[in-house]
RNA sequence: GGCGCGUUGGUCAAUCGGUUAAGACGCCUCCCUUUCACGGAGGAAUGACGGGUUCGAUUCCCGUACGUGCUACCA
């Protein structure tokens, strides 16, 4: 296990925005990573750029760095195995396409896409796509096909052309996937896929094999839907010579749409009410802009902890991991290999539990930029004091303002009716009592309070109960919150007296 | 259509041939709390289907169904 690498690769994808999927295979890069003392390389995927979106990276890198994951080597600065852009290693990828030409395993072509498009019509059948393949390339404008002299001249001309893979006709491939154990393809299904695109940018394919090989990689992990192309990528390694360097797969499974079935996509975040990417994200070509799990009001690390969960278990009990204890317990084989359908009852639910054993300082410091517009002047020690008194019924940190405005001015709506319901004169006798008393006071604390409540509540001959109920109101506005006493003592006897009076002479 | 991959409660999931089939979220009940929540106790709810192999299958094998992914000069 030493000089292990383990890489993690994704495209800013042509919508923008970080998914949770794309999250998480970083994510299990990283643990595995971590957990046998390897680096973590990230590598920039920008060789359509055509899609790429300006600003894609930045912000992948910013969501990264919120989620706690710190590449050992920038992506976006030169580095021992650099540069990570695939635009900036362009110049790499020719020669091993060309040698892969020289060598019989590759061949030029300089079919247009409309000819292409003739061949996929001319050549399917019911029960078959055409593909560019064993049974079409004969019939296209290759260097197969063509005299070696019209090659060159064609070449030399110019003329704008691809390099295809040439797929051995009928090859039994299997390879280990860490997670799936033994995968066979057979290569006569799989496509005579493009490796050097015309613009001379290589595809996916040639990409990820030159580079795991040149970066020294040794372990890659990917998302699911890269299995078909496994046999690709495996035939390549063999041809390149460089099969004993292979790295070893893991193929993570998909995480799913709530509801019904299919992958988790944008679409059903906006549909169910819920993020999907992890941070705020607005495409500049179209300024649609999505929510993210951070501007939502999750912690990194209950969002990193539930993504965890998602596909991977550790086999104990324990369900609250810090980061470091998963990349303590992490182990690949225990990945799952079916896919996840997202709960975000249970995402929220965790991130509860990150609110509830977080410093009330540190809470107040994040919660800030939700607080903006809501407060004159952000006093934090009062923020925190108010934290504390209502974090654990907080599931994000934008519930806060709703859970504890009323810790900083007098409620915008009180429930009258509540207090009306049951009201007798002899309450209003009481509280008018009460506000009174409270002027006098010398002391106001919590049990100050209670005891001052306490006494004239004996000396009225009510019950407790019956008045209990009524002062929350006047104070909170409805029925929830901490301790009413302690309420009390939080916004101060003043404010205390003047809620009181002002509900009462409402009614 | 072809090929790959998958399938334990509503959801996340443990089990690596023998268990009363864990635990968590959500839901319900109760306790705590003169509110709400947190916390605590309890409850309902699961092996897709059909064949094998085996003394014994959720677990191993085959088939079926269902789901999902790929099938681009996108990744």
């Amino acid at each position: 296990m030493e000089n292990r690498k383990v890489r993690v690769r994704f495209a800013p994808s042509p919508t923008g925005g970080l998914h949770l999927g794309g999250v998480r295979t970083v994510l299990y890069n990283y643990l595995f990573a971590r957990h046998h003392g390897g680096d973590f390389v990230l590598r920039i995927e920008d060789t359509d750029q055509s899609r790429f979106v300006p600003g894609a990276e930045e912000y992948i890198m910013q969501c990264l760095d919120w989620c706690g994951l710190h590449p050992d080597e920038s992506p976006v600065k030169p580095g021992a195995y650099g540069p990570y852009r695939q635009s900036e290693r362009k110049a790499l990828y020719r020669q091993y396409a060309e040698q892969l030409v020289a060598q019989g395993n590759a061949y030029y072509a300089f079919d247009t896409p409309q000819e292409l498009e003739q061949m996929r019509e001319k050549h399917k059948t019911e029960h078959h796509q055409a593909q560019y393949d064993s049974r079409t390339r004969g019939f296209m404008r290759n260097s197969l096909t063509l005299e070696a002299t019209e090659v060159t001249s064609l070449l030399q001309a110019g003329t704008p052309h691809v390099i295809r893979i040439k797929m051995p006709e009928h090859e039994s491939l299997v390879f280990t996937d860490m997670i799936r154990g033994e995968v066979h393809f057979d290569t006569s299904v799989v496509d005579d896929k493009v490796l050097l695109k015309a613009d001379g940018m290589p595809t996916y394919h040639l990409a990820v094999v030159v580079d795991d090989y040149l970066m020294e990689i040794t372990h890659a992990f990917r998302g699911e839907e890269w299995l078909p192309s496994a046999p690709v990528h495996l035939l390549l390694w063999q041809y390149l010579g460089w099969s004993g360097k292979m790295p070893q797969w893991a193929h993570l499974p998909l995480i799913l749409k709530p509801d019904g079935n299919g992958k988790l996509s944008k679409r059903d975040g906006d549909r169910l009410g819920f993020p999907v990417f992890a941070m705020d994200w607005t495409d500049p070509r179209t300024q649609e802009q999505t929510v993210g799990f951070k501007e939502r009001g999750f912690l990194p690390e209950a969002f990193v902890n539930m993504l965890a969960m998602l596909g991977w278990n550790s086999g104990m009990e324990q369900e609250l991991f810090s980061m470091d204890e998963l990349i303590q317990h992490f182990s690949i084989g225990r990945v799952h290999k079916g896919g996840a359908k997202f709960d975000y009852e249970k995402a929220k639910w965790f991130n509860n539990q990150y609110i509830q054993k977080t410093d009330n300082d540190v809470l107040a410091g994040l919660v800030l930029p939700f607080l903006e517009g809501k407060l004159e002047e952000a006093d934090l020690p009062r923020i925190a004091a108010a934290m504390g008194m209502v974090k654990d019924r907080m599931h994000l940190l934008t519930e806060f303002w709703p859970q504890a405005a009323y810790l900083f001015e007098a409620p915008a709506e009180t429930d009258i009716a509540s207090v009306q319901a049951k009201w007798k004169p002899e309450h209003k006798v009481f509280f008018e009592a009460f506000a009174s008393r409270i002027d006098a006071a010398s002391e106001w604390t919590e049990e100050s309070a209670e005891q001052l409540f306490n006494e004239l509540v004996t000396a009225s001959g009510l019950k407790k109960g019956e008045v209990m109920l009524p002062l929350r109101i006047m104070l909170v506005g409805g029925k929830f919150g901490p301790a009413v006493f302690a309420i009390a003592a939080f916004i101060g006897k003043e404010e205390t007296a003047a809620r009181i009076r002002s509900v009462i002479s409402g009614l």
